[in-house]
DNA sequence: AACGGGGTCAACCGCGTCATG
DNA sequence: ACATGACGCGGTTGACCCCGT
């Protein structure tokens, strides 16, 4: 299907944010609300491309987003939701709040799949390593089309590249040593439960529809820049870590709690 | 102190999917 | 039913940083 580029490309600034564009973009979010994203950049004065700014805002300038390391916890998270969905990272983000799809792919690049190796597991399969070499032997000429996955919300779902001709590791995960960690979270009950809700975690963004004064396009309001989101770009000059995130909750989030999903509205 | 290699992460690219006309 | 446009996703890249030599 012949498609167009996604933007101009003549003209259109690439590479890293400048203080300048993020508050711009910023500015622009909180007065208008997050609606055509190509349409963004020109009505904000921007030279990017719109798929940029929506990265730039969904990965980098989001005001709900926790940045700094994931903890033990979180990662966790991501290892059992891997083995169950893949590399499909949006979902996965879409599981822990405050953290996003490319932070996590990048987290788990460069951490998780190291320690998963260490510890004897697979990163891929989620199978420990000198079963996957026996596996890998014995099914190298078997029929890669019978495998199947548990999607997301619990169904069997087609196969992927990735996770070819072996049980979903899932079902096989009581097997030994470096499978513990995965059995601890596939035994918690509550905590699958809650991870297997029908209605992933509500995004912040739809929050932001109902913070006072300035219109959105649908009506909703937000802040004034200068009034609430000043701190906003201070926190991304110093690194909300910096500052440590919890201390962004004590300030702000008191604020925004007032603004608590008082509707699903998705912009 | 200088250099090189590896690690990290923000940003880009291209494709798939979905909505709309 | 088909074409088109826009968005979202996952893979990849490249610049920067850190650490060891």
């Amino acid at each position: 299907m012949g498609r167009q580029p996604c933007c101009d490309k003549l003209g259109v600034k690439k590479g890293p944010w400048t203080a300048e564009e993020d508050k711009k973009l910023i500015n622009f979010i909180l007065t208008n609300g997050q609606c055509c994203w190509r349409a963004v950049p020109k009505l904000a004065g921007l030279r990017r491309c719109g798929k940029s700014c929506r990265l730039r805002w969904t990965n980098y300038l989001r005001p709900d987003l926790k940045r700094g390391l994931l903890s033990d916890g979180e990662e966790q998270m991501v290892i059992d939701l891997h083995s169950r969905l893949g590399n499909r990272w949006s979902k996965i983000a879409a599981r822990l709040p405050g953290r996003t799809d490319n932070e996590i792919k990048n987290h788990w690049n460069t951490h998780i799949k190291k320690k998963l190796i260490k510890m004897g597991i697979d990163p891929t399969t989620h199978e420990p390593l000198d079963k996957e070499a026996k596996a890998e032997e014995s099914t190298s000429h078997a029929d890669h089309s019978a495998d199947n996955h548990i999607s997301e919300n619990g169904g069997i779902a087609n196969s992927s590249s990735e996770h070819n001709s072996r049980a979903t590791p899932t079902e096989n995960r009581s097997t030994s040593d470096g499978s513990n960690l995965l059995n601890k979270i596939c035994n918690d009950e509550s905590l699958l439960s809650s991870l297997w809700m029908d209605d992933e975690p509500p995004l912040v963004d739809s929050s932001w529809n109902n913070l006072p004064a300035g219109e959105t396009c649908d009506g909703t309001s937000f802040p004034s820049w200068d009034e609430n989101c000043a701190w906003l770009l201070d926190f991304q000059d110093f690194g909300t870590n910096d500052l440590g995130f919890d201390c962004l909750n004590d300030i702000e989030l008191n604020k925004m709690d007032t603004f608590e999903m008082s509707d699903k509205t998705v912009v």
